[in-house]
RNA sequence: GCGCCCAUAGCUCAGGGGAUAGAGCAACGGCCUUCUAAGCCGUUGGUCGGAGGUUCGAAUCCUCCUGGGCGCGCCA
């Protein structure tokens, strides 16, 4: 992101109706942070003779103490101990105190302390059987929050080159933007998720020249090639080719000149090659499950930043240089001249995007628009936000460059030259040969009915998962070897905690959502503390769902579905649902593992995992 | 040389001012006549790269240092 401009700057709807009685979690803990300040500020003014505004109610935080048995929420009290002259342990017992009386007028809990802590424990009744409602009757909407309505974001990812097929690093950067397209969509905004398809220059005129010359009319059709994957061919044998041709790269220069002349040759022989490539790429792009709004492509628009410059250069913001080149300076802000238009009067990269940033808001006028594309071009992405700035755009100042580290190998950095690149379709082919495995390897082929539906399935899960619970920003190491284990903290081990449950929802033979729904007595059927620790987690979904919005972090929901998988299934082991002693146990019990197949489900969808009945 | 980013268990990663730093893998030991063992439980493993500083409190914030990645084109 590099520049000043926060996602915070972002106008942003109050999150305070969200939907009355609904989101019980954020409920309770206003309630509780309310009525800890109203007591702090009382206790400050009779006991220490302070001004209740001296109080500072930012100062008060809520989080969660670090062993159940402590309780459910704590309330440090460190930060007050300068404004009291008094220990915290000390105003801790005080206001606990005030705090437990005026709660249980309330009817809201108990508070003890512990330290400096103020611990509260929440009267579990209170919350069971709201939660379990909310998540089985909101299904798949539960979680949903409204804290960027009116936010229109648009989100450019992918971004393919028409000469070659995707690979690993492209994965990495279309799960990460639908996944943040799908996070911010459920947080409320309203996305246009686009591309921006790289169909023009020299290196695509490259595989163009080498298909010329050695393609001999061959198609995909006729060599039985994935069509993105025959064009990259071509490059690749280019590339062989000009290792001993000298004059390859004049000539790859003088087709790019052919091309830009509308030569009409040139221009079908570009058409058919990026035809095949596209539908290639868009193969896989169904295969993953990633979709666009809207195709931009580099052919169209890499004219349309000139107009913008000239203009500028006009009103002044930009320069012209002696050989007619037309410059930027950004040394005042501690970048550098950058270059906008070459002197023979061409676009460059830089140029491009601010075509194309423009032209998308008059397509889609948008408050926000995220770039997801590599730690590599933090730089190219600093300076085009400067330059739309100066050019008076008010929208430049929220673009966001959601940059994300590269992926590499155990054995190092994926090299093209020594052909290390992981290719996506042949990975992903990889991964469906050995869930294929492991589910014939448990003889399970008849349970899941569509053996390759479900193999595929499972390595999606694997794949995207693996790729989004690094966080964006770091370098990250791509192990095939264990992305394809389906052991401890993986996708599958989601979608199988999802299965489970689903089986067992099957053999109560009860699957409608009302049948579902927890009985009256479910706080009383419902006193283990598994359980407690289960509705818990569920009702902190929608605040995941928040935190992964505001930080564009899908990892915050790998790890948040991670984590309510895992106490999942330590219950599933030790509780029997089907088994309980009386029927209302049962039913209460099925509701609480529908709730967390459901809350589960949901956060899978976010992440581009696919959720699997069975497996 | 300058700029940006990263550094937490043997490996891959969480945690980004608050209570004894977590998980997965790997290693070792248990658990399948019971709702899917792709699972569950346990043991082993860390002076959070180093040094200062801010703070009642630092893995977390600041400065410097070290190591690594990326960038500094009229390439894209």
């Amino acid at each position: 992101m590099q520049r000043g401009g926060e996602p915070a700057a972002v106008p942003k709807a109050q999150d305070g109706c969200e939907g009355r009685a609904m989101q019980q979690m954020l409920e309770t803990k206003q309630q509780w942070r309310d009525l800890a300040v109203e007591q702090l500020r009382e206790l400050a003014q009779d006991d220490y003779g302070l001004d209740p505004a001296q109080i500072d109610e930012s100062q008060l935080v809520i989080s969660t103490p670090p062993e159940e048995k402590l309780g459910d929420l704590a309330l440090p009290l460190f930060p007050f101990a300068k404004v009291f002259r008094s220990a915290p342990p000390k105003i801790a017992g005080q206001l606990c105190v005030r705090l437990s009386a005026a709660a249980r007028e309330r009817g809201l809990g108990t508070a003890e302390t512990a330290g400096g802590y103020v611990n509260v424990r929440l009267h579990r009744e209170q919350l069971i059987a709201p939660v379990l409602r909310e998540v089985l009757t909101k299904e798949a909407d539960y979680g949903r929050r409204r804290t960027l309505s009116g936010v229109r974001t648009v989100v450019e990812f992918s971004c393919p080159n028409t000469n070659k097929p995707l690979h690993l690093g492209h994965l990495r950067n279309d799960a990460l933007g639908e996944s943040v397209s799908r996070i911010l969509n459920f947080a409320g905004s309203e996305v246009r998720k686009v591309n921006l398809i790289n169909d023009r220059g020299v290196h695509i005129c490259k595989s163009m020249l080498a298909y010329q010359k050695f393609g001999d009319g061959a198609t995909p059709e006729s060599e039985g090639v994935k069509s993105d994957h025959f064009v990259g061919n071509y490059y690749v044998r280019y590339n062989e080719w000009a290792a001993e041709e000298r004059d390859a790269e004049r000539q790859a220069k003088d087709m790019l000149q052919r091309w830009e002349q509308g030569d009409p040759e040139t221009i079908e022989l570009w058409e058919r090659m990026n035809r095949w490539a596209i539908e290639g790429i868009e193969e896989t792009y169904r295969r993953t499950g990633v979709g666009f709004d809207a195709v931009y492509r580099e052919s169209e628009t890499y004219k349309a930043g000139r107009d913008e410059v000239l203009k500028g250069l006009e009103r002044g913001v930009f320069y012209k240089s002696d050989d007619g080149s037309i410059w930027i300076d950004l040394r005042d802000i501690n970048l550098d001249q950058k270059a906008l238009l070459r002197s023979d009067g061409t676009s460059l990269y830089l140029t491009q995007d601010i075509g194309t940033a423009i032209q998308r808001h008059k397509d889609w006028p948008f408050e926000r628009m995220i770039y997801v594309v590599a730690s590599e071009q933090n730089y190219h992405f600093k300076v085009l936000f400067h330059v739309l700035a100066r050019l008076g755009f008010n929208w430049a100042l929220n673009l966001y460059h959601l940059s994300y580290g590269m992926v590499n190998l155990p054995e190092g950095k994926m090299k093209s030259r020594e052909g290390t690149v992981v290719d996506a379709d042949l990975l992903l082919d990889k991964l469906n040969a050995m869930a294929v495995n492991e589910i014939t390897s448990k003889a399970r082929e008849d349970e899941v009915s569509d053996l390759a539906g479900t193999a595929e399935k499972i390595a999606l899960g694997a794949l995207h998962y693996y790729l989004l619970q690094t966080s964006p920003n770091k370098d990250m190491v791509f192990d095939p070897g264990a992305s394809l284990s389906f052991n401890g903290n993986t996708g599958p081990y989601l979608q199988y905690t999802c299965a489970r449950i689903s089986s067992i929802i099957r053999k109560a033979g009860s699957t409608t959502g009302a049948a579902l729904m927890p009985p009256e007595s479910v706080a009383e059927q419902l006193t283990r503390s598994e359980e407690w620790q289960l509705v818990k987690q569920l009702a902190q979904f929608p605040e995941a769902v928040a935190q992964a919005a505001e930080s564009l972090n899908p990892a915050v929901i790998t790890t948040y579905a991670y984590e309510l998988a895992k106490t999942f299934s330590g219950y599933y082991h030790e509780v029997p649902v089907l088994r309980a002693d009386t029927p209302a146990q049962v039913q209460s019990r099925l509701a609480l593992s529908a709730a967390v197949r459901q809350v589960i489900a949901n956060a899978l969808r976010l992440i581009d995992v696919p959720f699997l009945e069975r497996m």
